[in-house]
RNA sequence: GCGGGUAUGGCGGAAUUGGCAGACGCGCAGGAUUUAGGUUCCUGUGGCUAUACCGUGUGGGUUCAAGUCCCACUACCCGCACCA
């Protein structure tokens, strides 16, 4: 009979869907294992083949975890939450919930159809009013432990979702989502104090194996720097606060900027002699794009304030003041001292606009010409009094020192990360659970008041005005204060798609728990996930703030763990047939309900393990598919009919079906599932060289059932083994069976490869270099030289140097 | 500019501690089966002016031995980007 996978697959899969075999059970006493993907956002493009990837090399993980007899948590769910389907909901006048069933539909139709061992008792759906009951559950914690806050800034604006972005979703000045531009708008926002956390996000990164990439792409996001903060006096008597992390340099301060949105200009406007002038500048720096903003950093601009002047407290010399928009409102305190001997912007700036450059680090060339940047050993300070004659590194704790003494500075740690913006003006997401009253201010709903629901409304349209749909229900708006009663209106931004899925991996510990997010055993027996696989795209985003999330429950007790994840891996991007990236436009997308209609599941996901290192991109190719099919189909032929004899390995594979056994199960755990398949594709061809025995089979079968479990169980079942391939315990390898009793190795003279020898496995080097003297090839090459120095290395190669005899 | 990564046949990619470079797969060539095509099976497959020699991005070095170690480069990819 041939091969038919699609009978097979159905089979299958239908006794999976009774039999629950992939159920984890809470509180088993088998050691558990939590491994977790990045659960989809349901489009309606359905699932795309680049997300067989991650998710089956975790089915893979988890199965052989299962059996190896691990109580294994395996779970799924949808992020639901989002634009793409309120968009399209819009256009096609649907309510995005309605959408979003069918897509989660459709999703969960192509997740079965690729055999994945979910427990799909345990599926959560972020848009569900039981889960987001606990994601609004858990910003109102946030929010009584201060770490929720409203406030009004600049915020980023993306002008054709209509909705503010935080900091992580905007990539090189436009939406990460759409391409849009995005530019500064000042609103009023939710925000989260993520910043709080920062120290910690670092140092927590230390006791946690996630692959080295990611710790330094979080690292370098969080970027923390040291230094200090140092008052300076402006001739208005105002204080200017600026950040620097060169104290050592502030003998060489010869001016200051300040952001074009510094408080202080506002203040100062009726003094300028070029009021009009700043003005102008700052409504320029408003009204540019983020985009704009860097693409045009080449070049510095600023306007000089006429009429204030900074005092350097160091030596009390007045210099000049600037507005810049090099000068960041959103890092340390908006305002900076320049140091243009030391500092390449500053220097610039110098240049520009003509202020003075006092070199104060001497061991570079001329500052005239170039900044001197080095913050280590190699510069000495010169032109600053008491630090004279100091390394730079020695330098700073003393100044630092001083100014604290003075009371004029003191050391400070800044970091890159900022609050996290926490407002979106959309419908489709969590409605923020807050109340504003005239009266009490902002109130919390009360726990017993969630979930608070989304109101039905006409229109998903988002406004021009910068408010969210919601605003327009006057109904759902118009509330009482739950405080003092009085009237009060609700608040109608809705949280941003990052917020359900901070938490969804707790939720699976315990999914259908009404009275908590998930029970405290629940919670106790799983934590920490195991092993947690995703994109490197969510590095700065959705890992950044879940670990956020998880440390703060983890602060008010309600999670164990002080880091939800204790592994973190990631997969490269599969590409399209020639390396480019899958899209519509190009029209070399894959779909895989196509692949699995012509070779089937079991042929998909052995292919999409094979196409090359886990890590790296790989470029999608037909012909490599069919190559996985031929695979399979010559698995087939050998064990379709049953093989009688007893269940241990033939002499002739002993070896053989051992050394898989190690390769593939020490590849799984690495991720080199590439090699693993290589592995099994080695070994079938060795079955096709020496007859396999039932044990032959049987192994092979075992070590096939993570990746290609329909086959692995039609052939188990047709070989009449007991139970199911799937729940069978993974095979164990002997290493004093791995090798066979003889070994070839390598014959070198003079350091190159002139021939082989066979000689018993850990044959002494004498018996290795009489067997090797003795071939002819090395017989003749030794006539008339003598031997000057001999290598060798056991079981892999011997190495005769020879010259000709004197 | 800063941080991270990659470079090996016609292609995707393999190669513990330095120890037979090119596993496995695709493709290609030849053969068998087949009325034919397809499928399947067997054999071969880095280059070449072929007992030799040359081959892992480039140029040096260490070593009996280098894809692997050291020094100096180049190209490409990803992330961040005026972060004081």
């Amino acid at each position: 009979m041939k091969y038919d996978f699609a009978e097979i697959e159905k089979k299958w899969q239908a006794v999976w869907e009774r039999e629950k075999p992939f159920r984890a059970e809470t509180g088993s006493d088998k050691p558990k294992f939590y491994g977790l993907i990045e659960f989809p956002y349901p489009s309606g493009q359905g699932l795309h083949v680049g997300h067989p990837r991650p998710f089956t090399a975790m089915d893979i993980v988890t199965r052989k975890k299962r059996m190896e007899g691990y109580n294994v948590l395996f779970p799924i769910g949808f992020d639901a939450f989002g634009l793409p389907t309120e968009n399209y909901a819009i256009k096609n006048h649907v309510h995005p919930a309605a959408v979003t069933k069918q897509n989660i539909a459709n999703f969960t139709r192509q997740l079965k159809m690729l055999g994945y061992g979910f427990d799909w008792d345990r599926v959560v759906d972020t848009t569900d009013p039981e889960y987001y009951k606990w994601t609004q559950w858990i910003f109102l914690q946030l929010y009584k432990h201060g770490l929720a806050y409203k406030t009004t800034m600049p915020v980023n604006w993306c002008t054709s979702c209509k909705c503010v972005l935080a900091n992580e979703e905007v990539v090189e000045g436009v939406c990460e989502r759409c391409g849009a531009p995005v530019i500064r708008k000042e609103k009023s926002q939710w925000m989260l104090k993520i910043t709080e956390y920062a120290q910690r996000l670092i140092d927590d990164l230390d006791d946690v194996d996630f692959i080295e990439r990611v710790k330094t792409q979080q690292r370098n996001w969080i970027g923390r720097s040291t230094g200090a903060e140092v008052t300076f006096k402006a001739t208005t008597g105002d204080d200017i606060v600026v950040f620097t992390t060169r104290p050592d340099t502030l003998f060489g301060a010869t001016y200051m900027v300040l952001s074009p949105e510094h408080a202080l200009i506002k203040k100062w406007l009726p003094l300028l002699k070029n009021a009009d002038e700043v003005r102008e500048y700052q409504r320029l720096a408003a009204s540019k794009s983020d985009m704009e903003r860097t693409e045009l950093n080449k070049e510095k601009t600023g306007v000089k304030l006429s009429g204030v002047c900074g005092v350097n407290p160091v030596n009390g010399r007045e210099i000049p003041i600037f507005i810049s928009d090099y000068v960041l409102a959103t890092y340390g305190t908006g305002a900076i001292m320049a140091v243009p001997a030391h500092d390449d912007r500053d220097w610039e700036f110098a240049k520009k606009f003509g202020c003075e450059i006092i070199e104060v680090v001497s061991g570079g060339e001329d500052v005239q010409k170039a900044a001197f940047t080095a913050k280590d050993e190699t510069g000495i300070m010169v032109n600053s009094e008491f630090l004279n004659g100091l390394t730079v590194k020695d330098a700073i704790p003393v100044i630092t020192k001083w100014l604290e003494e003075k009371g004029i500075g003191k050391a400070k740690v800044n970091f890159k990360l900022r609050d996290w913006v926490f407002s979106r003006q959309r419908y489709w997401g969590e409605p923020i659970p807050m109340v504003w009253c005239d009266k009490c201010g902002w109130v919390p709903l009360p726990e017993s008041e969630l979930p608070l629901r989304l109101p039905e409304v006409d229109s998903y349209e988002p406004t021009d005005d910068g408010e969210s749909p919601l605003s327009k229900m006057t109904d759902w708006v118009n509330t009482t204060c739950p405080h003092c009663g009085g009237p009060a209106r609700r608040e109608t931004d809705t949280m941003p798609q990052w917020a359900g899925s901070s938490w969804y991996f707790l939720r699976y510990m315990d999914p259908h728990n009404p009275d908590a997010l998930a029970s405290k055993e629940a919670l106790a027996y799983w934590s920490p996930v195991d092993w947690y696989n995703g994109g490197m795209e969510h590095t700065t985003l959705h890992l950044l703030y879940s670990r956020f999330w998880h440390k703060f429950l983890y602060d008010i007790g309600v999670v164990p763990t002080k880091e939800p994840y204790q592994k973190r891996t990631s997969h490269g991007m599969i590409l399209g047939e020639g390396g480019e990236k899958m899209s519509k436009s190009r029209g070399n997308v894959v779909n895989p309900d196509d692949v699995v209609k012509s070779y089937g599941a079991d042929t998909l996901r052995l292919y999409i393990m094979f196409i090359g290192d886990f890590e790296q991109a790989a470029a999608w190719s037909d012909n490599a598919v069919k190559g996985c099919k031929r695979f399979l189909d010559r698995i087939w032929n050998l064990a379709e009919t049953r093989i009688d004899g007893p269940e241990a390995c033939s002499h002739a594979n002993e070896a053989a079906v051992h050394r898989a056994i190690k390769k593939v199960g020490e590849d799984i755990e690495a991720m080199k599932f590439n090699t693993a398949i290589a592995a099994m594709m080695g070994l079938v061809n060795d079955f096709y060289d020496n007859a396999p025995s039932r044990g032959d089979i049987k192994a092979l079968l075992q070590l096939l059932s993570p990746f290609a479990p329909h086959i692995a169980e039609e052939l188990w079942e047709r070989q009449g083994f007991e139970g199911y391939a799937s729940t069978s315990a993974w095979p164990r390898y002997d290493e004093s069976k791995m090798t066979e009793s003889e070994k070839e190795i390598a014959v070198q003279l003079n350091g190159k490869l002139r021939a082989t020898a066979t000689v018993p496995v850990d044959a002494d080097d004498e018996t290795v270099l009489s067997i090797v003297k003795a071939q002819e090839k090395v017989a003749r090459a030794l006539e008339g030289m003598e031997i000057v120095k001999t290598i060798v290395i056991k079981n892999k190669l011997v190495n005769l140097i020879l010259r000709p005899v004197k």
